[in-house]
DNA sequence: CTCCGCTAACTTGTATACAATCTTGTTGGC
DNA sequence: GCCAACAAGATTGTATACAAGTTAGCGGAG
């Protein structure tokens, strides 16, 4: 029998926080937006209090800030950010990759089956599934450490790093190397060889912080 | 004129935040409690709807998990994220020490002030006060580096790490030498020698860390 | 013309109320 | 005696309502 969804009936909290969340990486709630309770609330058709749940976890993450009686706003990442994230980013999925080069001398496998789609991706110009490939790969790495508090740490940094990305490329940039920067990065997690695939993925995140830095200067200070 | 108390009408929401997490980090409420929103919110003299936005902050810190219809409950921490916690820390704080070390060749000016303090405090087994200057050491460090998003990471990490270090010394055990090991990552920093504070740190967390994963795995695998 | 103060509209903060869901104890059948 | 349905109580999820605070625009004094 074709049973109805099994519906586990969902709160509306947890739809609504990766909505959002969507909204503010792909800019479509860009920097310093005001978020009136109200509105979003409608547009959502729900009331404010699960509403208000999602923003107080948006500001954990660091993506709103909210002034008491004053509402949330979309925060604003500047070069100094960029700079300081990535920085962060570094250390912790070095980390990843340490860990993860000790237990597990093959991530190749998923990722080699995900190099073919992320060259569709490319070839077709389809920026949505090229983040989501980039970010499944990250995740992967980070999943393979085996360290928990490891692996939400660099989800939420992920957020902001992504909003910058988004800017970027949606600026008419266009990536090249990203996924033959990956693949070297596998490759040398395959072989075991941490320091290898530190070094890569230094200068993977080097060039990327670059690129973002200098397009955020040219374009006004703003993202 | 004795002007009353220039009351900012702070939210409910923030002291109820600041409370909550304290009642968590001090054991008050240990692990696995289960959070009756009801209950707290009488207890506070508040309603549930300043509490349920708290409680999903500290949902996003990690103190407590909440599931869908079951409510919140008091997060518990194994042996496992004992050693995920720490080895986060360690790249984190080395992380800021090395930054630290470029931008302030000097911290030892208020870590000389407090070591008076941290004397007394040990001398007098003043554990609260032990604990505070513990906090404020590492959070002067971390503000050193310049970088806030780092900040805000070793911030969320402190919490737990301060869960697992109350419960091993409300258990009797009792730091010796806690302070001479923050003089001499203080000392290393003073010389701008990053490297020796990063060593000392390592030695310095190693040790907590194995000190309270021996009192965890002897006292039946539950913090 | 500019600046200050006041009022009105707007928005947030929180209490109350009720519906939906889960839990637990009980009863009846086997 | 054991297990399965059921029903009552407990608890969470969310809408509505109102109080408190903030912002913006207007009018008048200087």
């Amino acid at each position: 029998m074709a049973m109805s969804a099994p519906r586990v009936a969902e709160p509306r909290f947890e739809g609504l926080l990766d909505a959002l969340r969507e909204a503010i990486l792909t800019g479509r709630y860009g920097p310093g937006t005001r978020l009136v309770q109200e509105e979003i609330a409608e547009q959502f058709g729900i009331s404010r209090i699960p509403l208000r749940e999602a923003l107080r976890r948006l500001e954990g993450e660091g993506l709103v800030v909210i002034a008491p009686n004053r509402g949330a706003i979309v925060r604003s990442l500047g070069p100094k950010d960029v700079v300081d994230l990535f920085e962060l980013r570094l250390v912790l999925e070095s980390l990843a990759l340490r860990r993860a080069a000790e237990r597990y001398a093959d991530l190749r496998g998923p990722t080699k089956l995900r190099a073919a789609e992320a060259r569709r991706a490319i070839a077709s110009r389809s920026l949505t599934t090229l983040f989501r490939l980039d970010r499944d790969f990250h995740a992967d790495i980070a999943a393979a450490s085996g360290n928990e508090h490891l692996v939400a740490a660099l989800g939420g940094h992920w957020s902001q790093i992504m909003r910058v990305m988004h800017a970027y490329f949606q600026a008419g940039n266009y990536p090249k190397d990203v996924w033959s920067d990956h693949e070297a990065i596998a490759e040398a997690l395959a072989h075991g060889d941490a320091d290898a695939a530190v070094a890569r993925l230094t200068a993977h995140l080097t060039e990327s912080r670059d690129a973002i830095l200098s397009h955020l200067r040219a374009s006004g200070e703003r993202a």
